[in-house]
This record gives C-alpha cells, sequence and structure tokens, in this order.
DNA sequence: CAAAAATGTAATATATACTTGACAAAAATT
DNA sequence: AATTTTTGTCAAGTATATATTACATTTTTG
C-alpha cells in the first residue's frame, strides 16, 4: 500500500491539517486521509492540486511509486 | 479540453501506435485516445504507467496543467 | 490529566474513470 | 486508387475514485 509520507511531510512544512489540504484541494478529509494511507490511486487532476497548494511538483510528491498492488 | 500533444510526441518518438501503448499499459485503445485528446482524467497509477513506457517524467507529460475544464 | 483537535478507518452512496463493441474518417501501405 | 491500419468518437455497461456519516484512537493543547 506504501503510505505516502511526501505528502504529509510537505503538509508539516505548511503546518496545514490533512482537513486544511482536502479544503484547499476541494476533498473530503477522508480521501486525503486515504491518498497519505496509501490506499488509493487519485486522479491526476487532484494530484495537480495537492502539489499546487503544497508547493511540490507531480514527480517529488507523486514519482517513484515503489509499489505495485492491483 | 486541451490535448496532450505530449503523449502524442512521446509516442511517436519511439514509432508506438495508440493501441501498442493502451496495450503496453494496460487500458483500452478508446481510454489512451482520450487521454490524448484531453477528455479526461486518469488515474497516477495509469499516468505513471505511461511515463514508465514511454520513458517520460510525470512532469514531462502530465505536468504543466495544460487545461483547466473542471 | 482532561478537553479538544487531528487522524485512522468502516459502511453506504454517488460520480466518473475505464471497458467493450461498433462505425466513420483519416493516414499509411501496396 | 484500393486496402489496411490508425485514429476519433459514441453509447451502454462495470469498476473504482470520492462523498458522507459516524465513531474510535491518537496527538495536541490548556
Amino acid at each position: 500500500m506504501a503510505r505516502n509520507v511526501k505528502i504529509k511531510a510537505a503538509r508539516a512544512e505548511l503546518d496545514m491539517t490533512q482537513k486544511a489540504l482536502a479544503d484547499a484541494v476541494g476533498v473530503s478529509r477522508q480521501t486525503m486521509n486515504a491518498i497519505e494511507q496509501g490506499n488509493y490511486n487519485p486522479t491526476i487532476r487532484l494530484c495537480r492540486a495537492i502539489c499546487k497548494v503544497l508547493g511540490k511538483t507531480l514527480d517529488e510528491l507523486f514519482g517513484e511509486e515503489n509499489d505495485d498492488e492491483q
């Protein structure tokens, strides 16, 4: 499942809560949590929105997925 | 809608047809076509698979929010 | 420590990514 | 020019991303 610790770290840099990030990108808190937990597979549009808010690139936050479940 | 011409170009570099790319990443030809036409919003897993096959990064193929339709 | 805020997780519901089949038009091949 | 291959697109179905409600646990704060 591979938790996405990079999002968590980027969020921490900005002192943002999961809910604050979820609100900023327009999804539910549960969706943000699930993404950080690695429990699914967001759309590219959502990934882009997350990158924009956190000031990171796609490659930084979503590149190099080492796991291949599914 | 913003067509994704970068995928088309990368495909051309490798002399790959839409169907060949679709097969390589495990989706239907129609799905690949729709992505190139900008008709939707693939999942990050599919984007990663496309990048892997085409030898490009996420930022190269899917960065730079070319379009902004909802 | 107690209260509050943040996080993890489950169940059910809805929107939409993706499939399949089919056909027309454009491009490439002969 | 005819044939084949590739691309664009549509309609109807299936799978899954995301929402909502709800509750338990962990972390933070007073």
